[in-house]
DNA sequence: GAGTTTGAAACT
DNA sequence: CAGTTTCAAACTC
């Protein structure tokens, strides 16, 4: 899985033992610094007389956000107006689905609804779930970016739970340490430090923050009458070590406006009318809490109905010290395709109107029954970023398809998306990939169970980060179960495929279209892309990109077609009569968007679709595997090969140019090939290195005697393989008999023969020298066929 | 870049 | 299921 290093930092190794998807930068020394706990120690003391502050902060937004690390979200990337419908330009509606990108305690990340979510770390709502992640004594607080789109003011807030007041210098400095993700001391502020301490247990810790309680700037009021809220939370914890740490960048706001606030995260009771502070975008620039126009996250009022929305990270200060830094700096996504209306000056606008999205890390386990599911890759697999990754997911009928997503980190995170079906419904899903030591996992969550897609998102020219919304509010708590994926099963998976409908043989597609990965010039990929004999499973025209640059083959390829986002098709289709809806279409039966490309009279767009999910019911109707991997593995002699699942049917290429599938991905004919003449055999095969010794041998003895011209092509060309069979007895001698190894054995013969007579041998010599050679020939033939029949 | 070849997909 | 047609990619010039 290609990962994008764009951190400024060097992973961590992360132990093989865990099922930790990622593990964060954690060290001794990555700790708030003590003016900061101190501050945050406060506050969290006032967190935890709150409660409803929090709910209310939670549902003042409709756009929440927790940007961390690496996320990677999804958000509509057209006609916002058709995913959310209820989806009105009152940013204050709760209606709106909200996801969080949580992380447990052992690091895997996952979205999850951010409903349940919310409830985990709004003590109001004290569940049991909430008290295990958020237990009363936990010492957290939460920093809310809302931008306020909807007002004619903006507004940057800060808003605490408690109504005392925080000097404003410690409020500065906190503030800055958060967006900076550095400590006036100069520690790094780091995400949360995963351990294996379960969740609850964090209350146990002994945080030694010491935060002072901030004046509420603003009033909830005023909250309120911000509608079009963006959100970002920040949560911290006391103690840097703390299973149960959160720490989430926020993300500033622009001049639109933003509402930075303080929300308990704890489960205490306190009455609401927690304050709000107030302030002014460039008061906050003079805070530091917004460090530079550049490096802001622009939130822009939306203006119609459709909306895009580009999130960019802050940048964070890069430490001298050797500090790690868990925050960096991201590049923003951009939904695609660009609503017509729109235009994304820069990297900094968003718009409204979207959906919530609030990244933060988890502090749930990774296995149990309310957990996300886990999809655990062998260790000795490696993710494809644009491939599909087949996932039974436990409480699911039906098989996921999960796409890799190269949005990777330094951590060695990325995302999922996928979706399915079963009796209830499309399930979509969104995952994490991260890579522990050699053992990859997938934490695999389901957004919805709404009949609705999700949207893409693209970055824009750098950054990892994408949005992901889901259509559809409706939102089914996960079942959480560790997955495993086998070896085999990765290699099933094809590259260049989206997310696909599964075992109802109609459902939604999930695009994540591969263009639309990050696309960083400078990134160089952690998990390093499968190699040639892995899992380059690709299909078709994607398949004969070199596996281990699969992604930065494309993207090389198309270099010239990048738009000013540095959105690159992965390969640009030119269909012209299939409306892009049939399979002749790469893009379709890869599962994606054609975007880029030059086909005409395309409806394979979100503008259609409609007709195109009525196109892919079609497809599957008329072929349920339609959308699957081509290419399969298939165990022979021990060893796992990769082989073309329905096999090629080629006639007259010799499958030895791109027209066959399976020369194109790279891998030999198989029995399941229906081809003739078929020379794309696997090299190392005996039984057809016998038979080119033969032909080779025919040869030479033809051109030493010079027997008119030989037809036969070099030795070293040739290579046999035995007419199609799928059963064993195909593979007797006979089947070996073809034309060509007929005619190559004529030549032997007449070699023999000429050479006999050229040595003015007799009649009865120069017979048995051409039986004999006539024999070997007929020994080569029927050795080649009972090795043949082992393989 | 236009025309041809090729084989998968779609159709009958 | 087999034969034919359609289609778009691969290939050639």
């Amino acid at each position: 899985m290609e990962v994008d290093n764009s951190s400024p930092t060097e992973p961590v190794p992360m132990s093989d033992d865990s099922v930790n998807a990622l593990v964060i930068d954690q060290g001794s020394n990555d700790q708030l610094g003590s003016h900061d706990y101190e501050t945050l120690a406060n506050i969290e003391a006032e967190i935890k007389s709150m409660n409803a502050e929090q709910q209310v902060g939670a549902q003042e937004s409709s756009l929440q956000m927790e940007v961390e690390e690496t996320p990677e979200t999804i958000v509509p990337d057209v006609d916002m107006s058709e995913i959310a419908g209820n989806t009105s330009m009152e940013m204050s509606n709760d209606n709106q689905p909200k996801f969080i990108i949580t992380a447990d305690p052992t690091g895997t990340f996952s979205l999850v609804p951010e409903k349940p979510a919310l409830q985990k770390i709004a003590p109001a709502t004290t569940t049991s779930t909430m008290q295990n992640i958020a237990p009363a004594t936990q010492r957290q607080a939460m920093l809310i970016v809302q931008p306020s789109v909807g007002g004619q003011q903006h507004f940057l807030k800060i808003s605490h739970p408690s109504s005392a007041s925080i000097p404003k210098d410690q409020l500065q400095t906190l503030a800055q340490t958060i967006m900076s993700g550095q400590t006036p001391d100069g520690n790094v502020v780091l995400r949360a430090a995963p351990t294996t301490k379960p969740p609850n247990l964090a209350a146990k810790t002994t945080g030694t923050n010491a935060a002072k309680s901030t004046q509420p700037i603003a009033s909830k009021k005023n909250l309120q009458q911000n509608k079009n809220v963006f959100t970002t939370k920040m949560i911290i914890s006391n103690t840097p070590a703390q299973s149960n740490q959160q720490l989430l960048i926020a993300t500033p706001a622009e001049a639109a406006g933003q509402t930075i606030k303080f929300v308990s995260n704890t489960a205490s009771n306190v009455s609401m009318g927690s304050p709000t502070k107030t302030i002014t975008f460039a008061q906050a620039q003079q805070m530091g809490l917004i460090q530079s126009s550049n490096k802001v996250q622009h939130i822009l009022p939306s203006s119609g109905q459709k909306q895009a929305m580009v999130v960019n990270k802050v940048s964070q200060p890069i430490t001298s010290q050797g500090s790690k830094v868990a925050v960096v700096s991201r590049s923003p996504a951009k939904i695609l395709p660009a609503p017509p209306t729109k235009t994304v000056a820069g990297n900094k606008i968003i718009q409204p109107n979207a959906q919530k999205v609030i990244i933060r890390q988890s502090t749930m386990k990774n296995t149990g029954a309310n957990n996300n599911p886990i999809i655990r890759l062998p260790a000795n697999q490696t993710i494809n970023p644009n491939q599909i990754h087949q996932v039974q997911i436990p409480g699911r009928q039906g098989v996921q398809y999960v796409r890799l997503v190269s949005t990777t980190s330094a951590t060695g995170t990325g995302n999922v998306v996928s979706t399915g079906k079963n009796k209830t419904g499309t399930i979509q899903t969104v995952g994490v990939t991260q890579k522990v030591g050699t053992q990859q996992v997938v934490k695999v969550v389901p957004l919805n169970t709404g009949n609705q897609t999700l949207r893409t998102v693209a970055p824009k020219t750098t950054g990892t980060q994408r949005i992901l919304i889901p259509a559809a509010t409706p939102v089914v708590q996960p079942k959480t179960n560790t997955i495993t994926i086998p070896a085999s099963a990765l290699s099933q998976l094809t590259s260049g495929q989206a997310v696909l409908s599964t075992a109802g043989n109609v459902g939604n597609i999930v695009v994540l279209p591969p263009q639309y990965l990050q696309q960083t010039e400078d990134v160089k990929p952690k998990l390093q892309p499968v190699t040639s004999t892995a899992v380059n499973n690709s299909q078709s025209s994607s398949s004969t990109m070199a596996s281990s640059s699969f992604t930065e083959s494309r993207q090389s390829r198309s270099t010239s077609n990048a738009d000013t986002n540095g959105i690159r098709p992965r390969k640009p289709c030119n269909c012209t009569k299939s409306q892009c809806l049939k399979l002749y279409c790469d893009c379709f039966a890869n599962g994606e968007f054609c975007h880029m490309c030059n086909c005409n009279n395309c409806s394979n767009n979100l503008g259609n679709e409609e007709e195109r999910h009525r196109a892919i019911r079609s497809c599957l109707e008329r072929n349920p595997n339609a959308f699957r991997p081509k290419i399969g593995k298939a165990r022979e002699t021990g060893e796992d090969i990769r082989r073309h699942n329905k096999g090629c049917n080629c006639k007259r290429s010799g499958c030895l140019k791109n027209y066959c599938e399976c020369y194109e991905a790279k891998i030999p004919c198989s029995n399941n090939c229906k081809c003739i003449g078929c020379r794309n055999v696997e090299e190392p095969d005996l039984s057809k290195k016998s038979l080119n010794d033969l032909a080779d041998a025919a040869e030479v003895r033809t051109a030493q005697l010079s027997i008119g011209k030989s037809k036969i092509q070099p030795s070293s060309d040739i290579t046999f393989r035995p007419p199609a069979a799928s059963n064993a007895g195909a593979r007797q001698p006979f089947n070996f008999l073809t034309d060509k190894v007929v005619e190559m054995t004529c030549q032997c013969l007449m070699a023999q023969a000429e050479e006999a007579e050229k040595n003015m041998l007799n009649e009865e010599m120069s017979e048995k020298l051409i039986i004999e050679e006539f024999g070997r020939c007929l020994k080569e033939i029927i050795d080649s066929a009972s090795r043949a029949d082992t393989v």
